[in-house]
DNA sequence: GTCTATAGTCCGATAGAC
DNA sequence: GTCTATCGGACTATAGAC
């Protein structure tokens, strides 16, 4: 009731509650990620969040929402990343080193900086019909700017026309996806893993003479 | 209670439980890859199997035990039919063949031939952390066996030998395990997908001169 | 804002009839 | 072998005190 200085309730409206939103939004992304959507309870989340199950409901409406809101900036966060990465790579950067810098970023979202970006990518199937509906514009989004990065590699001449845009960027973003089965970030750093998935995608492993 | 031909109790013992056994771990199979383990319920399975969710307990201890024999079927059948298909391919067959056949089959049984290798490859990451550690000795043996592919090529001068072999395995299998993401096979043959991978991951995008 | 307490639902599993 | 009926528990969500 009495605070340290008068009237934050009414100045700084919502300063508690921001920060408590996001304690439960960062517990329940590392939960989601690890156990999966419906194995998670509000309990579990509480917990980590250092409440109650019942206070949950005065930020959220449910636990949909909070999924729902969890998936957003997952994608968000790691779509902005890689845009922000190939820029910064400059305009006139070779197709290579722009790919080089999105699959780069991809896996640093994935693997280290983002648990909503992994929380997102790894349960993304197993959501209800209706939550997923509503992320596939964005999801589709971040495919074709994907896809617009190698044909812009084509179109250079830089990358083989022999081969369909789409499942090429699926079959890559799969390989860079399943790192968050089986990849240890304490037992190698994720720019080596990056520089082998560069040199796996634009040469392959076959020995050239 | 009367049956067409007398005696079948006795004589073939087990025949009806063990068609109801497997329509049970069918049923257990498709769900768990479609919803997850978790979000599988006894009464759903009961159901696509025609019968009470009471029954089930006549033909297993409990829900973990279907999920115990669905993961050990699916890795068994995918691990069997891929060393089948690279021991077709013949002993003198190149490396470049051996691992066409293998990719093309660890595509066909996950996308069109095995629900239960289909639901193995999808909820291993949310499964129970006991039956994890049970099943991990198989999964290593199968990723082992991939290794020894890459490794033979090496020695064989067809695979470069600047790649570290296991990481390699695991984006390549990543690549492939995660169409079950995405692959349509009412769309694309599965077939055209595997050529499609085994140019990605022989001679990548790069185009050269 | 967070708490306690609990309503209402659905789950895995068991018991016993047939 | 499969059924019906039900137990005990855990879940999401709500109500009301503080």
């Amino acid at each position: 009731m009495d605070m340290t200085s008068g009237n934050e309730k009414q100045v700084v409206s919502g300063r508690k509650s921001a920060a408590s939103r996001v304690l439960i939004l960062d517990a329940a992304a590392r939960l989601f990620r690890d156990q999966g959507y419906v194995a998670t309870t509000l309990r579990q989340i509480a917990e980590t969040a250092n409440m109650k199950a019942g206070s949950i409901y005065y930020h959220f409406n449910s636990k949909e929402e909070i999924l729902d809101e969890v998936l957003n900036q997952g994608l968000r966060l790691i779509f902005d990343a890689v845009k922000q990465a190939v820029s910064d790579a400059g305009a006139d950067a070779s197709c290579a080193r722009q790919l080089e810098a999105a699959i780069t970023t991809h896996l640093q979202m994935l693997l280290e900086k983002s648990d909503y970006t992994s929380a997102d990518i790894r349960i993304y199937n197993q959501l209800p019909t209706g939550l997923r509906a509503r992320h596939r514009r964005l999801r589709r989004e971040y495919g074709e700017y994907w896809d617009r990065l190698l044909q812009g590699g084509q179109a250079a001449g830089e990358i083989r026309t022999d081969i369909e845009i789409v499942p090429l960027r699926m079959l890559v973003l799969g390989a860079l996806n399943w790192t968050l089965e089986w990849f240890n970030v304490d037992k190698r750093s994720v720019e080596e893993l990056a520089q082998l998935a560069c040199v796996l995608v634009m040469e392959g492993i076959a020995r050239r003479d």
